[in-house]
DNA sequence: ACTCGTGTTAGCTG
DNA sequence: TCAGCTAACACGAG
């Protein structure tokens, strides 16, 4: 489920949506769509077409032109909990759905099953489709989306604004790394992630971690992003699969502990990552 | 049957 | 001003 990894690989499936003439706009679900209402996106969009596919963080968003060619409002995409993009045609040798994790859309609880699930969608000219499919309904789909309140995106934050930000307050590190304003893209696995990475308690401080530590924690991220990307996604990181009652730590055999920190489910090896 | 959760936001409390 | 908590969303997993 989707943290940057998974929003990056989701951004390129969106691309395959791009030039294509809008004709129809599926906007009635007042909840993915809030705060407009229903036709608003539809009366925004239909006749113009999509431009560009960008993120920032975990949130995407579309350039768009209207139909006379000028600039179009932006469109905000976001996959919430468990989001996944569906984009469809143009031709048959197209003509298979494309999502931005392994397995197959239509197989399943997938849009053919629960056509209600795709909470938002595009159709083009060409008889495509564009989905926002979206079971839990924790997903976006707006006009306009604010993207100054989000801090860089992690993949790409500098050295210097590492340092300045996530060490700019004495919440713990992990909290930091979660907050969307301090930095966009870290969810609650690849936070546990990389703090285990580099070995260092999710309840420290941050503004007591060292130049050294706060370079070493950015280093891992990226690594971890990266990685994840390249894999499939932040599931397949090295600790993820040690989130259970009985686990032990992959490096150290000693036994990963649980608690809350930063408000969310926080795993952690009892023995390099101070109790 | 029942609890929890890989995300975000508004509103409230200390 | 900052940090933490809760509810809401609606479903799947354990």
């Amino acid at each position: 489920m989707p943290e940057l990894p998974e929003v990056e690989r989701a951004r390129q499936v969106v691309e395959l949506g791009l030039h294509r003439v809008i004709t129809e706009v599926d906007d009635r679900d007042t909840y993915e769509c809030r705060p407009h209402q229903p036709g608003e996106i539809a009366a925004a969009l239909v006749g113009g077409q999509l431009t560009e596919a960008n993120r920032k963080g975990k949130s995407m968003w579309c350039e768009t032109v209207t139909a006379d060619g000028s600039v179009g409002p932006r469109l905000g995409l976001h996959l919430g909990m468990g989001g996944h993009i569906i984009v469809t045609g143009p031709s048959a040798d197209h003509a298979c759905g494309q999502r931005h994790s392994g397995g197959d859309p239509f197989v399943g609880a997938g849009p053919l099953d629960k056509p209600e699930w795709t909470r938002f969608s595009i159709t083009f000219g060409d008889g495509g489709q564009l989905g926002l499919f979206d079971k839990r309904r924790l997903g976006r789909a707006r006009l306009e989306p604010d993207l100054d309140a989000l801090g860089p995106d992690a993949a790409t934050i500098t050295r210097a604004e590492f340092r300045a930000r996530v060490g700019g307050s004495a919440a713990p590190v992990k909290a930091r790394l979660l907050d969307q304003a301090v930095l966009s893209g870290v969810g609650n696995l690849l936070a546990d992630e990389v703090l285990w990475r580099v070995a260092l308690a999710p309840t420290r401080p941050a503004k007591r971690l060292s130049t050294a530590e706060l370079d070493g924690l950015r280093r891992a991220l990226r690594a971890a992003i990266r990685s994840a990307i390249r894999l499939g996604g932040v599931h397949t990181g090295a600790v993820i699969g040690s989130r259970r009652a009985d686990a032990t730590c992959p490096r150290c055999g000693a036994p990963m502990r649980r608690g809350t920190v930063g408000g969310r489910t926080t795993w952690w090896c009892s023995a390099e990552q101070g109790g």
